[in-house]
RNA sequence: GGCCCGUUCGUCUAGGGGUUAGGACGUAUCCCUUUCACGGAUAAAACACGGGUUCGAUUCCCGUACGGGCUACCA
């Protein structure tokens, strides 16, 4: 495909360990994953925790759990180590300071004393002055405490005297800014809009800008490939690019459609999840603060292909008709040129049907797991043989292999209660009639095949001048309970005959107390 | 409010100056089925609006509307 970067590219998926990973996030390292895979190149796990207030213990775990269950393992990262580590920003605090100042010398940068009450002040004034975006800027910076208007004896001796200070971007007054993406094509600003962005914080922590375009330059990142919510940012990480001297080996940027709330309006967010019933995190995480539990993709009984594949098509298309790709193919198939423009509404019910689709064709052989927790849940042992037929007899019939157990009961545990309303209506003298010669017929049977038992069974049936179909609810009525479930005849094949006979002779006993008249 | 990005069926999307605007999910109906599903078939369902450009715009341009993002010493 003419259209695929060809040389192999080195990109990074770069979150921040302050929860559990957002199903966007998880699509942002896919595309990330999927164009490293094509291009034979390099996806690597950054983790920018530069913000100690936000940090989450347990959160970078998560990450590379999430990642790992997905199947979309990084090469370099925290975790594998790789020649431009360290891997996590904290680490990396000593590597900032000499960006700054080759910043700060070049006249590109400068220190801010002011204090958080100084600025609200300063915003609070603008917008009293009828400003309509109250920035620290060319205009407002002549007021502030800040190395540009501070006489430099001032400044010299507050930083020794170890005042609290930021070094923030001197953005030029006039410049027009722009920068080509991938996905959008050109974009334009104008610097005059932007302000000037904090990249040294006072606790001696680069802000995400400033450790962002350095680790990308620094670990040779040749793309870029985060979500649109970083668009805003982009004239100003480009502005850092050219006053550092690096717009020639600067990354390609690709801008990420954000993944929308399913009804309403805004981001997909945790809340959404909460109230629409399902889960927009990869994996059950534990706030360790408060110790609710938010359900994963993997705990509702998602299998990790068919997130990855309905994940690679929120937002992308390889532009033919095949719906169903596998990770190989997906890497094969991939290209940020088709991915779109527009924000995309989060659909559980097509997740639901991706889910549906590899649970079938996946082996039963491997879904025996799911059923086996189950089991032992509720005490019952089976063998591996008994676990795989099962599975085969229900895996159609479900959409999650957490449903099995449910659809499953019936063939592990005889009817406890009957459906009263059925079993008024469809039992009979007749049935009763049909179930005591089938159970005849089951007599002195070690086992039976389904086709015999449906053999049997019709045989029974005719003895007693009816059609099968006939007595077939009353029967399922009889053996399970209930009015829908698996395959009759594979079900009494799985029961055995000699249950199956106790369970006919327990209907019986139910009808004879409990229904009104037999007749 | 300001800046930026976006807008084809309810949803995900294909397409692209002249098409019966295609597919998938979901929905409905039918078939298959001695249940429920699965599977198969059919149906309803879209180019936001207004101006241009053009012989001709859903497609190109400009506005408007609407939606979204950002607007911190958070990422």
């Amino acid at each position: 495909m003419s259209d695929h970067a060809t040389a192999p590219v080195r990109v990074r998926f770069a979150p921040s360990p302050t929860g559990a990973l957002h199903i966007g996030g998880v699509r942002t390292a896919l595309y990330n994953y999927l164009l490293a895979r094509q291009t034979g190149g390099t996806f690597i796990l950054r983790i920018e925790d530069t913000d100690q207030n936000r940090f989450v213990p347990g959160a970078e775990e998560y990450i590379y759990e999430a990642l790992d269950w997905c199947g979309i393992p990084p090469d370099e990262g925290v975790r594998e180590g790789g020649p431009y580590g360290p891997y996590r920003q904290s680490e990396r605090k000593h590597l900032y300071g000499a960006y700054a100042q080759q910043l700060l010398d070049s006249g590109h940068a400068y220190y801010a004393f002011d204090t958080a009450e100084e600025l609200e002040e300063m915003r609070e004034r603008l917008t009293k002055e009828g400003v309509p975006n109250p920035q620290y800027n060319y205009v407002t910076r002549m007021y502030m405490k800040n190395s540009l208007v501070l006489p430099e004896t001032e400044v010299k001796e507050r930083l020794e005297r170890g005042d609290a200070y930021v070094i923030r971007l001197k953005i030029p007054r006039k410049e027009e800014i722009k920068f080509h993406d991938l996905i959008r094509g050109w974009v334009v600003f104008q610097s005059a809009n932007l302000d000037d962005k904090v990249l040294m914080k006072s606790d001696g922590m680069p802000t995400y800008h400033l450790a962002n375009v350095v680790d990308d330059y620094l670990m040779k990142i040749t793309h870029v490939i985060r979500g649109e919510e970083w668009l805003p940012s982009a004239p100003l990480h480009y502005l850092l690019y050219k006053c550092l001297g690096w717009l020639d080996v600067m990354p390609k940027f690709a801008h990420l459609p954000l993944i929308l709330k399913p009804d309403g309006n805004g981001k997909l967010s945790k809340r959404d999840g909460d109230k629409l019933g399902f889960a927009v995190f990869p994996l059950a995480f534990t706030d360790p603060e408060t110790g609710s539990v938010t359900s994963g993709f993997r705990e509702s009984g998602y299998l990790s292909e068919a997130l990855i594949n309905f994940l690679a098509f929120l937002g992308w298309n390889p532009g033919t008709q095949q719906e169903l790709f596998s990770l190989e193919e997906l890497v094969q198939a991939f290209s940020v040129e088709r991915i779109g423009k527009s924000g995309v509404k989060f659909d559980i019910a097509k997740a639901r049907w991706y889910n549906q689709q590899y649970l079938h064709q996946r082996a039963s052989e491997d879904l025996v797991q799911f059923l086996e927790q189950d089991l032992v849940r509720h005490g019952i042992s089976a063998t591996q043989a008994q676990m795989v037929e099962a599975i085969e007899i229900v895996k159609e019939k479900v959409n999650f292999p957490t449903d099995f157990w449910a659809e499953a009961e019936v063939l592990f545990i005889a009817p406890r209660h009957f459906d009263q309303a059925l079993m008024e209506q469809k039992w009979s003298a007749e049935l009763e009639v049909v179930l005591a010669s089938f159970k005849t017929a089951l007599q002195g049977l070690e086992t039976i095949d389904a086709t015999t038992a449906q053999q049997l069974f019709g045989a029974s049936a005719e003895g007693a001048g009816l059609k099968p179909g006939k007595v077939a609810l009353g029967t399922r009525l009889a053996l399970t309970g209930k009015g829908a479930g698996p395959d009759l005849w594979r079900l009494i094949s799985f029961v055995g005959p000699a249950q199956v006979a106790k369970r006919i002779d327990h209907a019986l006993e139910w009808a004879k107390a409990r229904l009104p008249r037999v007749g």
